[in-house]
DNA sequence: TTGGTGAGAATTGTTCCGCC
DNA sequence: GGCGGAACAATTCTCACCAA
């Protein structure tokens, strides 16, 4: 950003004039025999600026020396800044070495604002060119001092923070309207059917393969990252596709061109799709015609027995037990015939219909949902881009 | 500060086996 | 015997901590 671009009352300063890094190591002797507030990159979530998990470990356990951390300060992640992850405790504590406590100079800088504009995608992605490291990339606390940021007033500081405060809450509670709306989803079908797993209701009890047709996906040709068969207009998914899903492919990040259709197979949108290798039954339903590699099964119930959206709710609940059915070697799979034999629930088809129904209602809300949650995204996005060049606030 | 290393997930490669 | 599908093994990738 070029100095002539910034409002009136706006500098641009080096953050090192405004801030300091307090990387000085805590050496395990220092924290042996007391409980340490620990937090390590793991703790803290990509891009949200919020903590995964915490907890508190024995001075004793610690191997390594740490960084100490206040309450003042800005815990940055300076390995794989990509990652974003920049979170500001409430608390003292100690990090890992690959976190940075940065404090600003409170008089200057307002530590939320700070906060904000390392969290910009602007920042994110000019940080990272000058990392260093081809494979391990990190950012060097000098550099991060070097970085320029645009500084208005305190009173203005305040101003941007509170929008950009209220703009994260709403998206906060988007998102947790979201879980409550899927696990609505998974009450009412344990409130119709029970746990499938235990049948506590007594339901009868059939093989997968008698009331739905199991076929496995193809890709015959090896090696299987030939880009000769990619790049078309049949969408191809794969397992981490299923695992990621929510229960409902609506997007795809390959396809197959004609060549590669000829090696694999098209199946039909509105199928169920199980992973049988790495995410052992994960599954979903197809929202689009899709092919799919022989670590994917594609599961079709046959409609005067099974619903579609009963049964993929239902093959979740056997999840752990198509797990344990995996031969124990360096890598898991189940195959054909450990699906097809699963023990499986089969009440009353109208009843199924029913849960389908409800379901496909809750469905409508969580897809609005899941719309306005994408727009709140990029709408925080926006604003934070926009706060650093003095659009957001006169 | 930065390369090494480990764990787990995801993807790719190889072997086995049945069918034509 | 050759081919293709199924099963399983190996490799690669990602993300984290450790320690020189």
């Amino acid at each position: 950003m070029l100095k002539k671009e910034l409002p009136e009352g706006w500098r641009l300063v080096k953050l090192e004039e405004v801030a300091k890094i307090d990387n000085k190591a805590v050496s395990p002797d220092e924290m042996r025999g007391e409980l340490q507030n620990y937090i390590g990159l793991e703790n803290i979530e990509s891009n949200t600026g919020q903590l995964v998990s915490f907890s508190e470990t024995l001075g004793d356990d610690i191997k390594s020396n740490k960084f100490g951390f206040t309450e003042e300060h800005i815990l940055y992640g300076k390995l794989r800044p990509y990652l974003n992850k920049v979170y500001l405790p409430d608390f003292a504590g100690v990090c890992s070495t690959d976190i940075i406590p940065i404090k600003p100079d409170s008089d200057l800088l307002i530590r939320e604002f700070l906060g904000y504009f390392l969290r910009t995608p602007e920042f994110v992605s000019m940080i990272n060119a000058k990392s260093s490291g081809a494979n391990l990339p990190r950012v060097n606390p000098k550099t991060l001092l070097d970085v320029y940021i645009p500084l208005p007033p305190i009173e203005t500081q305040y101003k941007i923070v509170a929008i950009l405060e209220k703009t994260e809450a709403t998206q906060r509670l988007r998102a947790e309207a979201d879980a409550l709306t899927q696990k609505l989803m998974q009450n009412v079908f344990l409130e119709m059917f029970g746990d499938p797993a235990t049948n506590p209701k007594g339901w009868d009890i059939v093989k997968l393969d008698a009331i739905a047709v199991l076929q496995r996906g193809k890709f015959s040709h090896r090696p299987r990252n030939e880009p000769r068969f990619y790049g078309g207009s049949y969408p191809f998914i794969q397992t981490g596709d299923i695992s990621r899903s929510g229960g409902r492919l609506t997007t795809f990040s390959q396809t197959l061109n004609d060549e590669g259709l000829k090696i694999s197979k098209l199946f039909k949108k509105g199928i169920i799709v199980i992973a049988i290798a790495a995410n052992i039954g994960d599954t979903a339903i197809l929202d689009f015609d899709s092919c799919f590699p022989d670590s994917v099964v594609g599961v079709s119930p046959m409609p005067d027995k099974a619903n579609p959206i009963f049964t993929e709710m239902m093959l979740r609940h056997y999840k752990n037990i198509l797990w344990d059915s995996a031969p124990e070697t360096a890598q898991r799979n189940i195959n054909l015939k450990i699906l097809s034999d699963l023990n499986v629930i089969l009440p009353p088809l109208d009843l199924q219909n029913r849960f389908a129904k409800i379901a496909q209602s809750i469905q409508v809300t969580r897809d609005i949902q899941n719309k306005s949650a994408v727009e709140k995204s990029s709408l925080l996005n926006n604003l934070m881009s926009k706060a650093f060049t003095g659009e957001l606030v006169a």
